[in-house]
DNA sequence: CCAAAAAAGATACAGTCTGTATGTATATGA
DNA sequence: TCATATACATACAGACTGTATCTTTTTTGG
């Protein structure tokens, strides 16, 4: 009789589950994956948990939901700051910037780099943001090395140790380091692989 | 009146203290922290829940023990393979390679380096093996500072991220990957790093 | 050597959480 | 408009954590 009963199903749908995606989101951010529990989550979204369960298969899904929901930010923050004309060596340097900077919004870092590995296991997780985050390094990498600005080393070690580097950056950061500093040793690291 | 009721209390704890942890550690590795049930832990300890919670507070408690147990073993590696006379440069990759070894240690890697900061935390963990396996890493940074054999950096984040890269290294051999490449790539970064 | 105290360990219980099963309301489509 | 499907709510079973209490073994002081 009032509004909410003319909302179509999809309308319906699509706004629990935001609700309870940005409900997840804060309290993973706040206490945790292993310390939120699902009463919680959706209590905190105004509903119930039979919502909940309908949406999502089980509380390690909206979790890898909101992980989702993180990386494709993060990626699209990169592409938009890195304009595909730039040469290989620059890109690396401003992909990594805009990696560093995506990866300040609140929470983002510990929810990926920390929380994720261990909740949905690393394979999982670099399936996820292999598909995102890595693949411009992976892709920046090869190109300076066939353009032989850096020494030629195998690709996916090499793109796995300086993606950790990133990721330790980003931690450090959020937890009150200078950006500054990170970058400089960052710049340090790449600029040390020219030939 | 068997052999038994003659151990004395010290020797009581350690037996159990120890079948726990050996538990314990068995369980996080194979399942991880999270689905690793305390009712599980001591069936396979051959104790009870009540010895248990005697021994340690929580959960989390056994947890670090574990935790810790492995640092210290990783941290005496690394200072066994590396007599101090080692020259900065040398001693650098020659600890790294240690700490790599000392890592493929069954389950290690995975412990320390994805459960470990979920569970307790970055910082309660950095604690840890501040003490421990990155202490080398940093002393070793700042002597090839002050011989002018690398580029002067921040200490602090240039240890943080060739630690990072050396834990990612770690994981990646767990996986199954090439030890040899990525001692390869670790050294490229380093040598990377001479001015 | 023995009784009392302390330490180690076992048992029992309350509270909370997860996932499922079942029930109800709202929307859709014939 | 009626039947069905979708969205959501409620109720329940099983499991786990941490604590409280109770028992057993060791230690210690007289």
């Amino acid at each position: 009789m009032q509004e909410k009963s003319r909302r179509t199903n999809k309308q319906r749908s699509e706004a629990t589950r935001t609700a309870l995606l940005e409900a997840a989101r804060e309290l993973f951010v706040e206490k945790g994956y292993a310390a939120t529990g699902t009463p919680e989550i959706v209590a905190r979204a105004q509903v119930t948990r039979g919502a909940l369960y309908h949406h999502f298969d089980d509380k390690a899904a909206i979790f890898t939901a909101v992980i989702e929901q993180e990386a494709k930010a993060t990626a699209e923050a990169i592409e938009a700051a890195t304009p595909p004309s730039l040469p290989p060596p620059e890109a690396l340097i401003t992909g990594g910037k805009a990696y560093l900077q995506a990866m300040q919004k609140k929470g983002r870092a510990r929810l990926v780099l920390v929380e994720g590995p261990t909740v949905l296991g690393r394979e999982r997780l670099e399936e996820i943001d292999a598909q995102n985050g890595n693949r411009t390094l992976a892709e920046g990498l090869q190109a300076a090395m066939d353009a032989g600005l850096i020494k030629k080393l195998p690709l996916g070690p090499l793109t796995a140790q300086l993606g950790a580097a990133f990721d330790r950056a980003a931690l450090a950061v959020e937890s009150g380091g200078s950006i500054d500093e990170q970058i400089e040793v960052l710049e340090a690291l790449i600029t040390g692989l020219r030939e």
